[in-house]
DNA sequence: ACAAAAGTGTTCGCAATACACCCATGG
DNA sequence: CCATGGGTGTATTGCGAACACTTTTGT
């Protein structure tokens, strides 16, 4: 009637124009060498959500970072030892925040790497499936959600904007349809700044104004 | 390192103009006396699945129901015995279909009951909140799913369409932009057939088409 | 001057909204 | 003949989709 307990974590990002995704390559049987999620044992006494921050930190050097639960899932035949329930949660990072910060603090993993979702490697055990049900779930919130600004910087282009969006949706968008649609969301406030270090026109830098979203959504 | 492992189920109905949830009033500790979701813990060696098809047979009679997973709920304070890890099922049923069928075949508790959404009892655990997640999650998916025609009847009037439509969205929809709508999903089947047994001019009856649905909408 | 990306408007069709009356039926 | 719900159309508005050229900047 027990179960072991575990917490997997899909962590994503925005870089080079591409969603990618944050993988362990593990060091332990079973799967040793393969890459997997993030993610370890949950406490006997610890509540779920902690035990989420704590692995997030431990296994990846990351903190402070909202995850949302994704799904449990709990195939008898995951593991040789017999069922381990996992629930696996998604947080949203920019890259700038975060790339000198992460760190495996553990022994149970070789290494961590960033991979494009479109080049996933093979994966430890049902990784592969919690993936794509992250990624469908992003898709459904692009529109209604602060999916997409949480995986830009505070000050980015509607170049880059756009990019998030068409690696969310998978698909391309028309330039001046999202310039038009971004500009009645009235969410976005246009900064008097300039992208710096191109070697072309510098794009205007926009910003995302929360509280703004929040009156008009309703909280989301 | 482990936990206790039990599936709750919400399972609602649309019945006498409201939609309903399927509750179970407790016969042990704790919560006692209180209402309850049906459920009930997982075996050591059981698919999650499987399982869930095994407590809603025991819990309530029902089989052969399609359940979707909302979320997991893992409060280690939610039993006196630890953590209680459930991982939380909701289906949609026609009351037609299931009325005869509803028993409890468990001493675990004293008796099922239908109650409308909108007048729920004092709930044991943290149901409460877990309906609330289920509701909201059904609301999304009206327009998008099969949602409104698995609480309906297969043959059923327009008329019981947009009340179905009104107790997910909780709010009242015009009755001639309704039926322009409904027109114009396409996977709608007018039949030649028409209400019987009221004391006022007979609706005709529709059908859904769900062949003609997956194509239009490319499964869901 | 060239390469690279920034920035900008119009047209069309569809979908959502607002809104009120007559019709058919059973009792 | 009356009570009850069934059934119907039009005008307006906003949003999504299609579509191409000029401007700015750094090198």
């Amino acid at each position: 009637m027990q179960t072991h307990f575990t917490i997997d974590c899909v962590i994503l990002t925005f870089d080079e124009g591409q969603l990618k995704i944050l993988l362990a390559e593990r060091n332990e049987y079973p799967y040793k060498d393969w890459w997997a999620l993030p993610g370890y044992f949950v406490n006997k006494y610890e509540e779920m959500e902690d035990a989420v921050a704590r692995i997030l930190l431990e296994m990846t050097g990351l903190k402070d970072i909202y995850m949302d639960q994704l799904a449990a899932f709990a195939g008898v035949k995951r593991h040789p030892e017999g069922r381990i329930l996992t629930v696996a949660y998604m947080a949203l990072v920019q890259m700038d925040e975060v790339k000198n910060k992460i760190s495996s603090g553990t022994a149970y993993m070789r290494q961590l790497k960033w991979f494009p979702v479109t080049e996933l490697p093979d994966l430890a055990f049902d990784h592969k499936e919690i993936i794509e049900l992250s990624l469908d779930r992003l898709k459904k919130s692009v529109n209604y959600s602060t999916t997409p600004y949480e995986l830009l910087p505070a000050k980015f282009t509607l170049t880059q904007l756009q990019q998030v969006y068409e690696a969310l949706l998978n698909k391309q968008l028309d330039k001046r349809n999202f310039r038009k649609k971004i500009n009645n969301l009235g969410y976005l406030k246009e900064l008097n700044e300039f992208q710096k270090g191109v070697s072309y026109r510098a794009a205007k830098l926009y910003s995302f104004d929360k509280k703004k979203f929040q009156k008009t959504f309703g909280q989301e």
